[in-house]
DNA sequence: CAGTAGGTAGAACGTTCGTTCTGCCCGAGA
DNA sequence: TCTCGGGCAGAACGAACGTTCTACCTACTG
């Protein structure tokens, strides 16, 4: 019961309908009749719209922390580990219908903190910091928590620059940035 | 007819609803109503929502302008307006009933770049990035744009983090990072 | 004194929202 | 063979949306 065609196929127009509009923008009706799929169906899936959209957030979570993994051990891979990621953010600001983050758009949207939403982007935005933390410890940076907010930072507003401004000069602040960052692991 | 005292009741009881909730969340009965103002009265005004919604950002954009000011001629100066405009942006996270940037969150639920509230945001962005360039380049910085546009990076980050984060941490991070960046116009 | 602009009060418009319901069809597992 | 869950079709719900309307009152101002 978990996933059938009807519901994958709810989940995938509903995402890019989402990403591409906003979460209050895109009603029921508009995704049913896109996923060519019944209103009594959607229903049979979801309890209501709001865990649609907490849906459509954990599988975009659910991507991104398989792509990106978990950092190597060795100081060395580490210091690559954070440079393709960072490499594979300021690609995707350059990539074509980039609309920002998803995350931080859907908390423009929901400014409860208890809301289900919102305990997904918290989740995501976790997961996301200790990853880069835990990646600056084992590269032998000197301030792992302090860097990895930087890093954050960084990331957060190329996120933004690539959305409302301009994603290559976006994407080429950012792979400098972090570049200067990383140079910190070096010295000392 | 510019400004009377409903519509100026309207406008700041729209700006800190649309803020603190939203732009699609929050409806006209609802502004009207807690603007105590009649929905007459309301289109009296204001042609429609949208133009509401326009000038509560434009408001906060002619605020902000007023608040920064321009940037002094002297290197010294310059520096120093830099560090005030950073560290006002770091309190600014740390206030209560802070929601992240009402810009960046007014974007993210409106997709269409041709539309009239990201005209809004576009001009608030470009003022903003212009002045920070134009006072690193007064304060001698040897790449005045590059890192303009680091500096904003920094300050979408701060944002972000500062409504989705920590707050302290946020605010902490960004005059750091910010500090960093200027240390770049004393030296070479 | 008349005209006009701004205000209040309240009903009403058509649309869209999220949600629920009644039926009927079909294919796979007990 | 039967049953049962997934899907389809379509009507319907109440609520909220943005918007428009009529009617009357008040305070300037030419």
């Amino acid at each position: 019961m978990r996933s059938t065609p009807a519901r994958e196929r709810l989940l995938r127009t509903a995402s890019a309908l989402f990403y591409a509009e906003g979460l209050r923008s895109v009603g029921v009706d508009r995704v049913v009749e896109e996923a060519s799929v019944t209103r009594a169906t959607f229903y049979r899936h979801f309890p209501g719209k709001e865990d649609l959209v907490v849906a459509y957030l954990e599988d975009v979570d659910r991507g991104v922390r398989a792509r990106v993994g978990e950092p190597p051990a060795a100081p060395g891979g580490a210091a690559a580990f954070l440079r393709r990621l960072t490499g594979a953010v300021g690609e995707q600001l350059c990539g074509p219908g980039f609309r920002g983050c998803p995350f931080i758009n859907a908390a423009a949207e929901h400014p409860d903190p208890a809301s289900p939403v919102r305990r997904v982007v918290r989740e995501h935005r976790r997961w996301l910091g200790s990853t880069v933390e835990r990646a600056l410890r084992a590269a032998g940076h000197p301030d792992p928590p302090g860097a990895a907010r930087r890093w954050t930072a960084l990331r957060d507003g190329a996120m933004v620059a690539g959305y409302l401004d301009d994603p290559a000069a976006a994407q080429a602040v950012l792979e400098a940035a972090v570049e200067d960052l990383l140079a910190g692991a070096l010295s000392r």
